[in-house]
DNA sequence: TTCGCCCGTCGAAGCGCTTCGACGTCTGGC
DNA sequence: GCCAGACGTCGAAGCGCTTCGACGGGCGAA
């Protein structure tokens, strides 16, 4: 293995000025930097990333904890996944892979042995164990989604009560007055996860603002609730034309079973969903949708985390990213009745 | 922070002391043993992971290498990576996550700066470039997937081509005559990924040594082209009774295809898919199919891995899992002509 | 011209852990 | 009763890197 001492060595100076000549942290000529350089391509040469972490007390890698529970879309895990690797990458950190099974135990345990210099965690609950822990560990972290009280935390997410409301706002807008939310499956409200119930609050809010009748039904993931949930929709709401989808695996089924109850969408139905606008876009129907912009959390949550671990600049304890919505063929006017 | 020299002041013993009652690599006497357990508990001791690293060049982390090329299917992945972690922390590992994109230099990288122990990859090509790489990478590795040759490194996959041969006998097994294989996108195949082409040498050898008439059609995995293929299938082999799937979000689809072209499945179509079991149950017909093991590999890949690290016992070179094929309600004896 | 300061570099002191050799103390076989 | 060897523990030497204080030389200000 070649070291720092061999590239300095080779570069004719001294192991701290390699250091330096790579940190940047002390000035160097430019002379000097070249011939290190060099030295450094010559041999081969890559620190070694413990030594490195032992003197400097930087892992430069993130823990990420990825849910794995029922009722959240993996694609979506995935995808953001892959955008906070690659975000990390372009900050010159790694990614250390945890899952949530392993519960507060494996945040301690990264957190305290320096294996990770800060952590990000997914799938966050209204009132999340985790929350207290946090708080005490010496190391930064940004959760994506919203506790009941982030106080003293850093949080990111899309700003779920906002999309509930900006999705019934252009059924309004098209002139529906009957309409219904489709959500996540029971469990997931159970688990009082925070993004579930704040698209409820913003769709019971925004009906109510707007004078339109209004239900809420949560719904199981499977193609057979579907078709059942349809087949109450209409029993129970006669006069229904307007519905929100926050169920990515459900979309597809759903407008399936309306139209084998005979509704055409968007002529009997307009439907609008929450979701990645790669599903969205993908459904026979392409669906009117405000975007869940995975990728982007990834991004952000990583530039957050960076930003604190440089110290300096605090950084916002709340980011609610703005719903975006895009229209595509899924919505239309109401009918004439 | 509390580090080893105050555990074993605290425990009245030297450091050494404390070091091996951890890892056991010395006899310690039961008694010094409890005392320095009971200081590591009261001070809340944690070794700090980089020290570990540098002194006993171990770091306990293992690179998971996971692909986002289009054609893969994404839960499949992260099963994958779930099976992976849970696994590695059984032997006390930890995983970092590393994507294609990165590629060689990567994976060069995070094996030079001793980052991790090890590698696992996945999607591994017939002629991966990354292959020489591996060969003089000095740590060990798993690949998920056989390359052309894989001399001098250790795979491990499930026996597609045994794979497609199942199906083709299960299929003639029930009087099928006429068969065809759904396979995965072109590009897929363009790639040259080795476990797609495997599932057609086996599937068409099976055919060939039943005397079955059989056809092969890569595709997308989108709805309309299962349309498509769907029509095709009929219009070019209207004989056809059997069909077999190696494209998971295809296979409800292309089902729902085939009956809106009037044909019953299995009535008139049987069809089997490879694919995991879970999405095989939750086809509207369940698909009798063979298994996806996604989570035995991940298990497996890391055992491999970890047995290679502890020395001594060399692992074999290519681990192919056999394929269990599980009857469900799409497949069925071909009716009398 | 001289003083003070910044620039560029060096040497040395750790960072917290593992591991090697050494050493005293038992034990058991002959 | 003695020696070989195992057992249990200790001290010290690193592992490869970063960082701190120091220092010589050059420059601008006085």
């Amino acid at each position: 293995m070649v070291k720092i001492t061999d590239v300095a060595r080779h570069a004719g100076v001294s192991p701290s000025t390699v250091s330096y000549a790579l940190s940047g942290k002390r000035p160097i000529s430019e002379e000097t930097r070249r011939r290190v350089h060099e030295a450094i391509h010559e041999l081969g040469y890559r620190p070694h990333a413990g030594a490195r972490a032992l003197a400097s007390s930087r892992s430069n890698v993130l823990a990420l904890v990825i849910p794995l529970r029922a009722g959240i879309h993996i694609p979506v895990v995935m995808q953001f996944a892959v955008s906070v690797v690659t975000t990390a990458r372009r900050y010159d950190h790694d990614v250390l892979l945890l899952t949530q099974e392993e519960g507060e135990e494996g945040l301690r345990r990264v957190a305290d042995t320096a294996l990770v210099d800060a952590l990000i965690l997914m799938d966050v609950q209204l009132h999340d164990p985790r929350l207290p822990l946090l708080r005490t560990l010496e190391r930064p972290s940004v959760m994506i989604g919203f506790p009941a009280s982030s106080e003293g935390l850093t949080c990111i997410d899309l700003d779920f009560k906002a999309a509930g409301e900006r999705c019934v706002e252009h059924l309004a807008g098209l002139g529906h007055r009957v309409v219904a939310l489709v959500g996540s499956p029971p469990e997931v409200y159970v688990r009082q996860t925070a993004f579930a119930q704040r698209v409820v609050q913003g769709f019971t809010a925004a009906a109510d603002r707007n004078g339109l009748s209004s239900t809420v039904h949560p719904c199981e993931a499977t193609p057979g609730s579907a078709r059942a949930v349809a087949e109450r929709l209409l029993r129970e709401q006669p006069a229904l034309t307007g519905v929100v989808v926050h169920n990515e695996p459900l979309l597809e089924p759903l407008i399936d079973a309306f139209e084998q109850l005979g509704l055409r969408v968007p002529g009997d139905l307009s439907v609008t969903a929450i979701c990645p606008d790669e599903l969205a876009e993908s459904v026979r129907v392409p669906v009117t949708s405000v975007a869940l912009p995975s990728a982007e959390i990834g991004t952000r949550a990583v530039e957050l985390l960076i930003r604190k671990l440089g110290g300096g600049s605090t950084v916002p304890e709340k980011t609610l990213l703005p719903p975006r919505l895009t229209a595509r063929a899924s919505t239309g006017p109401r009918a004439a009745p």
